[in-house]
DNA sequence: AGTCGGACGTGCGCCAGCGCACAGACGTCC
DNA sequence: GGACGTCTGTGCGCTGGCGCACGTCCGACT
């Protein structure tokens, strides 16, 4: 992890985005921008957790590590959220580990400001809880996509959740580490990505994947991917907008 | 759901038990006793709850139906937790639905008591958050089981999870519904539990499972049901205690 | 421009779990 | 105690994904 000199923008993360100017002003001190390292391990299972993370062109991926060795990834996390649930819930580890998936930046925030921006009155505690919401619905999708979905469903599932936090339409990322993340062979990527190349909605090239006809993809994914979008659309929908909405648009945002 | 007439004991929860006197006071005239029938439905995807349920003597059980009708549990909740996080992570609603597991009594709590007792000072809200921190471990873990364990394993981890949460050591539980937990076929469940049996690990007659050898069960299943068991120890050890464990204890109990 | 290492393609055999179909066996309820 | 419905055992063939072992090819670096 690298300090960086010049100043990127804390409002590319949703979460802090979504915080009022006078909340946001007293954060703002604490907030490091920092440059990760794709493979950069954030924690490790069991291990107290300093900092949390939140990114803004980074992916980090939380995975679990079997006792036979085999991984997978339970969620990523990208500009939407953030990493380090367990600081504000009170458990300050885990038995997962979090790993960068995607290079980029994102900034830090020591733990007792954080714990202490939650435990004071407005809208982080909220704001906080509601991801974390979020993110029991997207790690429960994951459980029952890997009981029930085939690994070209999940794939594509896959490329969907990861373009929408990275920007642009390409992924820099080789099928060796999709494979990890799936928790699927490297061979089961090479098969299913050459049927969704022969479809003609993706394209790659030694470690660069990239996304051609999105809607053809949506269609070929499980319906996982639109559950666990609506699903954070829902939940973090910019709170200084949320007063505006009326109640039905739960539902009519899930039709 | 039925109201009972006589009073059972709130504190056969492990929530409401770990509660000081005089916060359990003011939740108490909110808490309704009730009798929890096998195959109540709780709640279904995109419903707003009203109540939170902490059962004594019933199992619920959180799962996920996808769009082809093919179900799994997700997480299981006992005596040890509560149902209806969504409630103060301020979601209201999930993707997921609740249904009864195993009969037996609960006690109801409205989402307005619920959510009062949430913001107020107190233990409660750090006891719900470190709740709901176990809860996602247990959802990882089970995303995690499902892409690289056994049958066999995964029936053994279950087994052995819903036992913790049960009285005694009989379950009331056809091969067809542990089946619809696990997300497989029943005949799957037929032939793993067989295996089981010959191994003289438990003994079953027609919806009556009982485990006989709960340490062949252990060293059978896979590692996800001590993991689980110990994030729960770890996390909701009565925290009237919870000052006295030195800080690392985490890591003993881990060894 | 040549070299070399990492990334991708492919072809086996193998096996767990699925879907289906049917037979036995328990137990409950007349 | 007989009958019926439900639960459980078993036997197929099928397929998706695994493990292993190559061959190939891109592209970065000298």
């Amino acid at each position: 992890m690298t300090l960086v000199a010049h100043s990127p923008n804390p409002s590319q993360n949703q979460l802090l985005a979504a915080l009022p100017n006078a909340e946001f002003e007293l954060l703002a001190p604490h907030l490091e921008p920092v440059v990760l390292a794709l493979g950069e391990i954030l924690y490790e299972p069991h291990q107290h957790m300093r900092h949390a993370i939140f990114p803004t062109s980074a992916v980090i991926s939380l995975h679990y590590v079997t006792a036979s060795g085999a991984a997978a990834e339970f969620v990523g996390v990208g500009h939407e959220g953030m990493v380090g649930v367990p600081l504000f819930m009170g458990g300050d580890t885990t038995s997962s580990s979090a790993v960068v998936q995607t290079a980029g930046q994102a900034y830090r925030l020591d733990r007792h400001p954080l714990k202490q921006a939650f435990e004071r009155p407005g809208l982080m505690q909220g704001l906080l809880l509601r991801y974390t919401q979020a993110l029991i619905a997207q790690v429960s999708q994951t459980a029952a996509c890997n009981r029930h979905h085939s690994v070209e469903q999940q794939l594509s599932r896959w490329l969907l959740l990861t373009l929408d936090r990275a920007p642009g339409r390409e992924l820099v990322m080789t099928q060796e580490l999709v494979a990890s993340m799936l928790g699927v062979r490297r061979e089961s990527v090479t098969d299913a990505a050459g049927k969704l190349q022969q479809f003609g909605f993706i394209r790659y090239r030694r470690g660069h994947i990239t996304v051609i006809d999105r809607q053809g993809l949506e269609a070929r994914a499980c319906e996982c991917y639109s559950v666990v979008k609506k699903e954070l659309a829902r939940l973090l929908c910019d709170v200084r907008h949320r007063q505006e909405l009326p109640p039905t648009h739960i539902e009519r945002v899930g039709a």
